[in-house]
RNA sequence: GGAAAAGUGGCAGAGUGGUUGAUCGCGACGGUCUCGAAAACCGUUUUACCAGUAAUGGUAACGGGGGUUCGAAUCCCCCCUUUUCCGCCA
């Protein structure tokens, strides 16, 4: 959520920004001038209280003293009444004001480049060791996964639905590694703390991190409950913090969380809908910061690198892109995409992106910090990345490792955790 | 699922319709004393919003939301959370 102080001091900026965001400037006229509304009711109802106030204690004085308060009593009576019309009034131009700053997305930082779509994003670097160089045409990791009888995606869509993949085997055993390799290296190597956060959140945790209201049919929700399943670990790390205030010196908090991701990629059928590329549940592990304002962007590119570091472990070749300003999502100021290579579909794919929301969800979720002992407290910055989901990375991983005959090479980091160093076709 | 109790300022804990934003204590902060510290003593100590360059003034907030009343921390209704007991399940 954006501050409704800044943008009344910046309304240009803010139109600007939200413009180049491929979003509609109208909006902060909107908020002006509901703005200029609210401020002139709330200038006149707190007039009325005031009297209210006093007048009200001169009745408890007259009562006191056992004269008689009713003339005073008949006129507050309809003070009060008209009150209650402007408080009314009030709260409906405050509503308003909500209801489209929560639908406004976060404006972009300076650093981004300008853009209308993924064409315009800008690739920051690339790292191809192991690009695939074999001399046979590589299967693709559903051919791949069939062969070696380590992912059932017919058996998935039959006891829940397409885009429910199962792991079978080996394959089974290599996503569990995955995972296992990801939280060790982020906890023992890039300093994270581990979470295990629930799969399943109410509705305010969904509202803190900006899922809800905008995205709502994005999500599996349980309705006897109220409760949504998360789309990302994000929504219940970052929420851990949600109405707390950190001491300065407590900052940077750096967090990682493997979850399940459940999305229901409402309107995006038909794209994308070869095996991995986009399902409806997958595996990641989630890293998220609280950070100072001050040094939030070097925590960005920290973060980045922490990703970086897993991958060149595994040897995935990769690139970086920088987002433009039109392709950026919702809550973020700056993200980087990282993405992985794909020998079978001959492109990169998101495996990863990792953004700074700057103070976006930290007003929406109310997660400050003292930046000393006396001052007041401010807004936290949160950041965060996949590092990484499992399922685009398993894609890549399969691909760039397989061997003419059919059988996967178990990259080197990951065998202390599968026990086994290739997986034989069935 | 059933029953009971509780939710007040950083913490602890008073307060059952009228100057109560809220007694007292602890903590924190400033000061006196001291070479320094402790102790003691004095003082300060919530947040948000509105107006104002500011000093300051005003409004609101006692788990959340409604209601009664001229007036609600205090009365009524609904919801949430916590604790305890019972049941059920692991």
């Amino acid at each position: 959520m954006l501050d409704l102080k800044l943008i009344r001091e910046n309304p240009d900026t803010y139109k600007a920004k939200i413009e180049s965001k491929l979003d509609d400037p109208k909006k902060i006229d909107q908020i002006l001038e509901l703005d200029v509304r609210r401020r002139t009711l709330i200038g006149e109802v707190e007039t009325l209280k005031a009297t209210r106030n006093t007048v009200t204690n001169d009745i408890a004085q007259k009562k006191k003293n056992k004269e008689n308060a009713d003339s005073l009593i008949a006129e507050m009576k309809t003070v009060s009444d008209r009150i209650k019309e402007l408080d009314t009034e009030l709260s409906e131009a405050e509503n308003k004001i909500n209801e489209i700053l929560l639908y406004t997305p976060n404006i972009p930082h300076d650093s981004v480049p300008v853009g209308k779509s993924a064409a315009d994003n800008v690739e920051v670097r690339r790292w191809e060791t192991g690009t695939f160089t074999k001399e046979f045409k590589p299967l693709d990791h559903i051919e791949l996964g069939k062969k070696c009888g380590i992912l059932d995606f017919e058996r998935g869509a039959k006891i829940s639905g397409s885009g429910f993949p199962v792991y079978v085997g080996k394959g089974a055993a290599l996503e569990r590694a995955l995972i296992n390799f990801f939280l060790d290296t982020h906890t023992a190597n890039h300093g994270y703390k581990e979470i295990f956060p629930p799969f399943v959140v109410n509705e305010e945790s969904m509202k803190g991190t900006g899922q809800l209201p905008k995205f709502a049919e994005d999500m599996y929700t349980i309705q006897a409950d109220g409760l949504y399943l998360i789309p990302t670990a994000e929504v219940p790390i970052t929420n851990l913090h949600r109405n707390e205030t950190f001491k300065a010196e407590e900052l940077t908090v750096k967090y990682c969380g493997y979850s399940a991701c459940f999305r229901r990629e409402a309107g995006s059928y038909g794209k994308d809908t070869k095996g991995f590329l986009r399902v409806h549940q997958f595996n990641k592990v989630e890293l998220v910061k609280f950070a100072n304002p001050v040094g939030s962007y070097n925590e960005l590119e920290n973060m980045v690198n922490d990703v970086e570091n897993i991958l060149k472990a595994l040897k995935v070749p990769y690139r970086i892109l920088l987002l433009c300003t039109g392709d950026l999502s919702f809550n973020a100021a700056k993200c980087y995409d990282i993405e992985v290579w794909s020998p079978a579909e001959n492109k990169y794919l998101e495996a990863s992106s990792c953004s700074n929301f700057q103070d976006f969800q930290a007003r929406r979720a109310n997660i400050r910090f003292k930046p000393d002992a006396n001052s007041k407290p401010e807004y936290v910055h949160t950041l965060n990345g996949s590092g990484l989901a499992t399922s685009r990375l398993m894609v890549s991983l399969l691909e760039n490792n397989q061997n003419a005959d059919g059988s996967i090479t178990i990259p080197e980091v990951l065998r202390h955790y599968t026990r086994f160093d290739v997986i034989e076709p069935a």
